[in-house]
RNA sequence: GGUCGAGUAGCUCAGUCGGCAGAGCAUACGCCUGAAAAGCGUAGGGUCACCGGAUCGACGCCGGUCUCGACCA
């Protein structure tokens, strides 16, 4: 059988060894990452991309699928692993999902019909949310679609424009292109996930930011910068790379962006638990130490089943 | 040893004339379908260094002690 198994949990987790350690020992068997920055070429050792050797002894897909000059969205991603999940399948290939990014995973697991783009929608929407602020403009959508409104802040005003883009844009309530991420139906997806104490998981991320600075995450920053178009607004905001940049910039010293890089990385991982953990279908291990010792066997023990 | 300054939330610091103890960050909890490593909301948290005094009432005033820093010797 090959359903997909999917591989869970917080940045600095060791999600990526569980998956290497599981494919390492059967044949047909590929990962596909579900990552939001990996996607980003020439974007390695910040974002922990599978090493090169990693990536010669299994196969992986999607890594490298866009220019870091470029912005590549949850709509992007999507239609590319679905592409490379349905490969997968065809050819007999069991998938494991490497996933750090959540709203990545449910797009996948669940499928999204993610309505397009109205871009002189969203001009105006934009103006008016600097003139008139994030709140008329939830009292706009709470007029059109109601159960968008309720479904977001009212301060939170990317989300509010990006519903009364789609609303407005398509004609139809933004709401009405999906039941929102709180229904968890039954898929055809194994899921394991990666809990840790969260002490360990602090001290974890602090090692592992250091041993990328070692690495030359300095350097593959002042690379990156020095590209003809350099960063897109999307790449430039991610971790290590962004607060690397304003230490290029003269904006703080290289301790302090270091620390910041760290302080940023363990509030993204609280992140990246509260979103997976409301998931009733993922399985969860605690690990304490060894995170390929204590949850491969559960992972074998799943994918067999 | 002397002079001056500082000591308030986990951290950095506000606190006016003596009248309910504050902010930012951190932390915890939650939300979010084309920026998601993004964006947004809520909450908890105090021996005001310590001891004593005057006062109806002290973080604040008075006396002393301790610690840190700067300067002078």
């Amino acid at each position: 059988m090959t359903t997909p198994l999917v591989v869970l949990g917080p940045t600095a987790s060791g999600k990526s060894d569980v998956a290497m350690a599981f494919a390492a020992g059967r044949p047909s068997c590929e990962i596909l990452a579900v990552d939001a920055m990996q996607v980003y070429r020439r974007m390695d050792i910040g974002t922990a991309k599978p090493s090169l050797g990693d990536q010669r002894s299994v196969v992986h897909h999607g890594i490298d699928l866009a220019e870091p000059s470029t912005d590549s969205t949850v709509a992007d991603y999507l239609e590319a692993a679905n592409a490379s999940l349905a490969d997968m399948r065809t050819r007999g290939v069991r998938a494991i999902l490497v996933a750090g990014t959540g709203l990545y995973l449910r797009g996948l697991t669940d499928p999204m019909d993610i309505p397009g783009r109205w871009p002189e929608v969203r001009a105006d929407l934009e103006a008016r949310l600097v003139a008139d602020g994030a709140d008329a403009l939830h009292a706009d959508l709470a007029r059109l679609d109601p159960v968008a409104a309720d479904r977001m802040e009212p301060s939170n005003g990317r989300r509010v424009v990006r519903a009364l883009e789609v609303t407005i844009g398509s004609g139809r309530p933004f709401s009405s292109f999906g039941p929102g991420i709180a229904h968890y139906p039954q898929v055809p997806f194994v899921q394991v996930g990666l809990r840790w104490p969260r002490p360990q998981l602090a001290d974890r991320i602090a090692r592992r930011v250091h041993r990328m600075m070692d690495a030359g995450l300095l350097a593959e920053v002042e690379g990156l910068l020095a590209e003809p178009d350099g960063l897109s607004r999307t790449a430039s905001q991610a971790l290590g790379y962004k607060e690397l940049t304003d230490h290029l910039r003269g904006d703080c010293s290289l301790a302090e962006a270091v620390e910041t890089i760290i302080v940023r990385t363990r509030q993204f991982a609280v992140r990246q638990e509260r979103w997976f953990r409301r998931d009733p279908r993922i399985r969860w291990v605690t690990i304490d130490d060894d995170p390929v010792a204590e949850a491969l066997p559960v992972l074998t023990d799943l994918a067999d089943t």
